[in-house]
DNA sequence: AAAGCGGGGAA
DNA sequence: TTCCCAGCTTT
């Protein structure tokens, strides 16, 4: 990050910020409106909800005195209510016993985490402190081609680069650059004044690395049948796992009548759960065993998923995964 | 560590 | 239709 750079972002974000209503105060409480109001989700579906909350509270004093229905109703449709609630409770505090003046005090505010903390140390105080949002971080992934920043690799990047003499200005630039330019997908490299130094641009969408789906935890049933031949198999012709075969699975935690019926099942009874994790979610499959008239197929004749086999194995034929039925 | 918040746009 | 967003609080 050489002098000249810093100063190009800057003049880029100089430039932009004129159409950017939100931008451009050191009211601190205005600061603090856009980043609880506006940060959370895209600026020009909020945008309309900052204005009339503002129109309707214009100061820190003006909402400190209002009751808490007012307030909810300024608020009215921009969600997270629970916000609205928190910054009404700072507002109050704030008003008995005025800002804090740096990042540790203002994070003991309620609904002020690290990121607001930060924004409104470094934009209102000019404290020299990072504030990394979304956006900071996705720039800064992309211009180090670092695919997983963690949260220790993204202090030190952001301080590192931090312009102490315009601290605001600086994060401010950051987060506008990441929002504006620097997007998730289909980022405008050709007006970037990073383009320059960014190591992540042959290939943007890698920095950082999609996030991991998070594994959500399904229940499942799963009926293992004994019948002539060796056990119940479908072929999954769709789905999880298709082209492989396995015992018939639906969800719930119990199969329904009519997937009894379906197999004529007999003598069907739990035979314990088994837990089976994909990347993208967690399986609690509740394995019922039983006997059935038809359908019967060799598992070792058969392409399994290891699913399947955990599921034969808790069902007790150990061998039949294995081919030994 | 993970879920919930809540609305809208993307997939 | 479901998924995801982004920061903070709560569990």
């Amino acid at each position: 990050m050489t002098p000249a750079l810093r100063r190009a972002l800057l003049a880029w974000y100089d430039a932009e910020r004129r159409a950017l209503p939100w931008r451009g105060t050191r009211d601190p409480y205005r600061i603090l409106l856009s980043e609880v109001l506006l940060q959370q989700t895209r600026v020009e579906q909020a945008l309309p909800y900052y204005r009339r909350f503002l129109e309707r509270f214009p100061t820190l004093e003006a909402l400190a005195a209002a009751d808490e229905e007012a307030v909810l109703a300024a608020w009215q449709g921009a969600g997270y209510y629970a916000r609205a609630r928190n910054l009404l409770r700072l507002a109050r505090e704030v008003a008995r016993a005025g800002w804090p003046r740096d990042r540790a005090g203002l994070l003991q505010l309620p609904g002020v985490g690290p990121y607001t903390a930060a924004a409104v140390a470094s934009i209102a105080f000019g404290e020299p402190v990072a504030a990394v949002d979304g956006n900071v971080r996705r720039v800064l992934a992309r211009v180090h081609a670092e695919p997983e920043p963690g949260a220790a690799w993204l202090g030190r990047a952001a301080a590192d680069w931090l312009e102490p003499a315009r601290p605001g200005d600086w994060n401010q630039a950051l987060m506008e650059l990441g929002a504006r330019v620097c997007t998730p997908r289909n980022p405008d490299c050709a007006a970037c004044p990073l383009a320059g130094i960014c190591r992540g641009r042959a290939a943007p969408e890698r920095y950082p690395a999609p996030r991991k789906r998070r594994a959500r935890t399904e229940e499942r049933w799963a009926l293992v049948l004994q019948a002539p031949g060796g056990v119940v198999l479908e072929h999954r012709s769709t789905g999880q796992l298709a082209g492989l075969w396995g015992v018939p699975m639906g969800p719930g935690a119990a199969p329904p009548a009519v997937a009894l019926a379906r197999y004529r099942a007999r003598a069907v009874e739990p035979a314990g759960t088994v837990r089976h994790a994909f990347s993208h979610r967690r399986l609690v499959v509740h394995v019922f065993r039983g006997r059935a008239p038809e359908g019967g197929v060799a598992p070792g004749a058969r392409p399994l998923a290891e699913l399947d086999r955990k599921l034969l194995r808790a069902a007790g034929l150990e061998g039949a995964a294995e081919g030994e039925a």
